[in-house]
DNA sequence: CGTAGAACTGAATCCAGGG
DNA sequence: ACCCTGGATTCAGTTCTAC
């Protein structure tokens, strides 16, 4: 399918385009596209091997589409391909870009410089991201997107009501809790192996789309992979347009999309999380100043006591560890809820320790 | 306080220091600070904020004044308060920088340009954010921390086990839910309003502090503002120096660090990694009698076995070398923690050879 | 057939210290 | 500076295998 724009250029839709993202871009008509979502490459610049503790290999993005001589080399290339992409947007026209601390400042940066207006940044926040094995940083536990409109006063789409009953009702945030792309979901080569090294969550596409463009939009991907904005795209009445220089991602993509029935809602349904209560580490209320590094808690029997430490461990006598460690420790049993075991102090009365996660609890609730 | 190091400067500890902070910094001794806080201020409307490096200020009524001329100024800004915050580092010294997307994708590639290596970027998931009332956009609901070391080797201060308690046992990841600062934290002026439009949670600070500084480290923070950084380093043990343009901001800062008591010693430690531990070489427990020569060790999934030597080294089926070694190799690994790999046998019963490890370190600690 | 446990996996800038 | 070696280090899943 084609479509037919002022200027009379033919508009490739629902086409998967062969090619260099930059050179196929400057071949479409201007002001032709309503949205773009790119998801270049992050220049991760990995070294050596890494290795799970129980010495499995992870298996790294050592593509050679990552690679990146220097800084320099990196910011030319986003700002040829943005500036292609911004070409093609119309006036009221928006960019997504998604991207890691390897790359994203570069890449905001020069979405400001060619003259994007930055409208949020959102954070996918993953629910089950890979781990720091060797314990050396903090879990890389979320990725970042940049959404911008064309230019300061483009009138983008966005459509709040359908964000807020995507989010059981409430304004959807700037942070996104979805699990990564895995299971049936995650695309397999002939051999089995996975077909992409990076592929992206159809729910997170879902979000995106919903959010900023309107049924029969035109959604760009320059860096289409195998072709998950695509697939969702079809899937919610958009037009696409893919572009992607490797063969085998292409071939994958096109087979995907082949399958893929509009308002197939099935493939978006994500794992709802169990509705328990949500998880209150006891060192925040330390952090939060609910309770003092060396504050005495009392065990609910007043048999015991111990201090709390900076860190959100206690410190007994000849024990150190949680509030669970610690109270199973004094009273040499196998476990202990350290929540129902200690009080502190507070006005002369005993209070439980639980009494401030339910109120952490609460505040969670509020919004 | 001062303080004097290598090359006969003063060092000002936990002093809020007036002036501008490029110039402030400027005077303050090379490679004499731990680690930096940094909470740039990012109104791109105040432009008379902004320094050229040269120290000219940028002038708010420039006809030429747009939206590039204004990006660059700012960068150069930024440029500028980072390399002089460069230099106050020590070669192991870390860096974090807080902004929103107005600012932070500059803070972020200036950070890569003058040679900060990142280490994380941190998102401080905001658990009561202002809504986005006007409904046009999501609710900005976080703010995103880098964190950097001086160079790229620099041997940034990490405490792994430290925040991995804060988090009940489960490793820190790079998105912290926190509330912004309100209620009684939050400081108010003679008139009752906010004395600061973006005071910082103090919960913020501890989890930065406690993660990447030690007690008595050096941490400074070029825009001092309310002094978050300084009443959090005091109560943790750690010293500070502010630098402050406005007086009345320095005024309240003041007042409100005076008020606070630092934690106990005790309070202040926390939970070590192994790694602190000291080494034991295998070789001690055949020297100490321990183990035999000739003793046979079983690996942990009773699959291989080897023969202790009396130099320490562990001699299997064509293999001999070091309990790594050789348990890396009958495992085909690319290598293994001999200590927990390898049992002996006593009285019947398997008993890692850790077990002997720990006997030796304890009776190191009793002396 | 179902279930329990083992195996596997994910955009990762992932070691420190002695010789 | 490099080279070598000891030895520390993981969370939330999904899929596979054994029984």
């Amino acid at each position: 399918m084609t479509k037919h724009v002022k200027g009379a250029e033919a508009l490739p839709l629902n086409q998967i385009i062969a090619g260099d993202c930059i050179d196929v871009m400057n071949s479409l008509p201007a002001a032709s596209v309503d949205l773009i979502f790119a998801d270049p490459p992050y220049n991760l610049q990995l070294k050596g091997d890494l290795h799970r503790p129980d010495n499995s290999r992870v298996d790294a993005v050592d593509d050679h589409w990552d690679q990146f001589s220097s800084f320099r080399a990196y910011d030319e290339f986003t700002a040829a391909w943005l500036k292609a992409a911004r070409r093609l947007l119309k006036p009221n026209g928006a960019i997504w870009v998604i991207g890691s601390y390897h790359n994203i400042f570069r890449v905001g940066a020069a979405l400001q410089n060619e003259g994007f207006w930055i409208l949020n940044d959102v954070v996918w926040r993953k629910s089950n991201p890979m781990p720091n094995f060797r314990g050396k940083r903090l879990t890389n536990a979320h990725e970042t997107m940049i959404w911008a409109g064309k230019s300061e006063d483009s009138k983008y789409t966005f459509n709040y009501e359908a964000l807020k009953a995507l989010n059981e009702g409430i304004q959807m945030r700037s942070d996104w809790v979805l699990p990564i792309c895995n299971g049936h979901e995650r695309l397999k080569d002939s051999k089995g192996d996975k077909a992409h090294p990076t592929q992206k969550p159809e729910s997170l596409l879902h979000r995106v789309l919903v959010g900023s463009t309107n049924p029969g939009d035109v959604v760009l991907d320059p860096f289409f992979g195998t072709g998950t904005t695509g697939a969702v795209a079809k899937m919610l009445g958009r037009e696409f347009i893919g572009i992607e220089r490797e063969e085998s991602y292409r071939t994958v993509a096109a087979a995907r999309i082949a399958k893929v029935r509009k308002f197939d809602r099935e493939a978006l349904s994500v794992s709802v999380s169990k509705r328990s209560e949500p998880r209150v580490p006891f060192g925040q209320l330390v952090e939060r100043g609910m309770l003092r590094p060396g504050e005495e808690l009392f065990s609910m029997n007043q048999r015991h006591k111990a201090k709390v430490r900076a860190d959100g461990t206690l410190i007994g006598d000849d024990v150190k560890g949680s509030i669970h460690q610690v109270g199973a420790a004094l009273e040499g049993a196998p476990s202990c809820n350290g929540w129902t075991y200690w009080c502190f102090k507070r006005d002369g009365k005993t209070v439980p320790i639980d009494v401030l996660r339910q109120q952490i609890r609460a505040e969670m609730r509020e919004q």
